[in-house]
DNA sequence: GGAATATTTTACCGAAGGGTTGAACGTTGC
DNA sequence: GCAACGTTCAACCCTTCGGTAAAATATTCC
């Protein structure tokens, strides 16, 4: 709703290595190592990108003994696609409005459309 | 669906002043000079903005005379969302099934691990 | 206690981002 | 034709990004 930290989301959401990383969360909680196996990634470029991921809201981290489990969290998610509609909506209805404006304008006679 | 360059499109999205501008654009077509107006910044850095916004297939500039005149261009947004809804649902979907496999473990009381 | 394991932190690097200024380009209008 | 206008291009600056390697920090296991 409000402007929240939309930034820090999309940019998050720009990078194919933390999409994947989120996608295979999807699948269930995972400690940082088991998030790095498919990546030909160094552990610690993992563990900035899940920094990203955390930092944006996309991805709770918790310790537990000496690994950290990663889990998603929708929420962030939920703000970024709501921004999202709201906008597509609110631009497609604006570019109808203009489209139907020009259909029907005074000086136009065939409004064939 | 097929990945297309949702890079392109979150990270120009990721951007305060790009989005404000897609927002100004939703009100109908603009010259980059008008764009430019109530941003504090130069024509250069707005034309650049305009650059990212248009290679992410955001927004369209055509010359008109001397001046380009600029529109949105809904398309890319709406693939920006739908990959965002899909995955909201997708991952929501999955979290529940999680949540609902732990609630119904046969060996429940302490498997606090 | 000490070795092995899991992860983060700390430099460090090259590339890309976002901004500026000033020159260049095409268009318009006198 | 030429000056003014609207926009982009080119060069530059500084910061951030995505990556690495190596050291530091827990934690577990013997």
């Amino acid at each position: 709703m409000v402007e929240h930290d939309l930034n820090g989301v999309f940019h998050a959401l720009a990078d194919p290595t933390r999409r994947a990383i989120l996608d295979r969360l999807a699948a269930g909680e995972a400690t940082v190592g088991a998030l790095s196996g498919p990546f030909p990634l160094s552990l610690a470029a993992i563990s900035k990108h899940l920094g990203v991921l955390e930092r944006a809201g996309l991805v709770t981290r918790e310790a537990r003994g000496r690994e950290r489990v990663c889990r998603l969290d929708p929420a962030a998610l939920a703000d970024a696609r709501a921004w999202l509609e709201f906008h597509e909506r609110f631009w497609t209805d604006r570019l109808a409005a203009l489209e139907a404006l020009v259909g029907a304008a005074p000086d136009s006679p065939d409004e064939t459309r």
